[in-house]
DNA sequence: ATACAATATTTGTATATACAAATGTATGTT
DNA sequence: AACATACATTTGTATATACAAATATTGTAT
């Protein structure tokens, strides 16, 4: 991993664990700035993207916080005060569920539709440039061995 | 990738680039709160531990911040204060350069060293555990396709 | 020597996140 | 119905981080 050793400007001799570890956070980090590279224009940040997208993803139907939370890639403790900023910019709607009045019922407004049209391109074209160095067969390989790395 | 799916408690039919970035982001997720979870007890956080080893491989020489922020995994914009607060756990000493006032000298203290006696072990099990699911060859795959990924 | 730009760090402020406790609501048991 | 318990969300508090501005020091040109 002579990479990785310029990468920290380090001359510490890194296990196998250790280097994939550190690839994994690395790897993580510049993707992740890539991307709020990308979303700083629109004032979102990445995970309150992501939930934008997970409540298009319902089509209509109102989702509550724990089912956003379920879907989140990182899990937050705190999806409410999340949400509220998205209501700030009138991204979303929040109304108390009729049948169970504990669950609050979340729902993307036109606003939040209309700015996901305008965003999603991009992020797509950002994910495609992220990648863009790998064929597909290695980005599936990635893919697998991930998810091999996590299911134990 | 049915287990992403899985994951995310989602149907969405994700394209390979986007499949990727996530996967990278939960890999990276879970395996911080992993170690979150093993420093705790000692109440370092991941980057300050980090911190400490950097320190600890100047073997007896001190260092400024720039240079501990050149081998940090996430470049923050604060190590000022990441710096105060081992400072405040007395596991490192601040003096000013003498050479160049503007520089601080940053040296791990013995009490510093002492701990990474006791989590050093403790980190390098975690990080065994973490990749004991792939093999030898699968983990330098995985090196080698993280590092061909941000290579651009 | 003085002025100016470059460098290294610190400080201030806003926002983000983690965690625990509090609140309000629903459900099951008697 | 009364009570305890579980659930869903919110709030409080501490800490973390990002970003910009401020401070202090050094090197360089005049």
């Amino acid at each position: 991993m002579k990479e990785l050793n310029n990468i920290l400007k380090t001359n510490a001799n890194l296990s196998l664990p250790q280097a994939t570890v550190i690839n994994i956070f690395h790897s993580s980090i510049w993707i992740k700035d890539d991307f709020l590279l990308q979303l700083k224009p629109y004032e979102l940040s990445l995970e309150q993207f992501n939930v934008l997208r997970i409540l298009r993803g319902q089509k209509g139907n109102a989702i509550n916080l724990q089912d956003i939370q379920e879907r989140m890639i990182s899990k937050m403790s705190n999806t409410t005060r999340l949400v509220d900023k998205l209501i700030k910019k009138k991204f979303v709607k929040r109304t108390i569920c009729k049948t169970n009045r504990r669950k609050v019922e979340i729902l993307i407004t036109d606003l939040g539709l209309e700015t996901l049209k305008i965003v999603d391109p991009i992020i797509d074209e950002t994910e495609k440039n992220i990648t863009k160095n790998l064929t597909q067969e290695e980005l599936t390989q990635l893919n697998t061995l991930l998810i091999k790395l996590k299911n134990k």
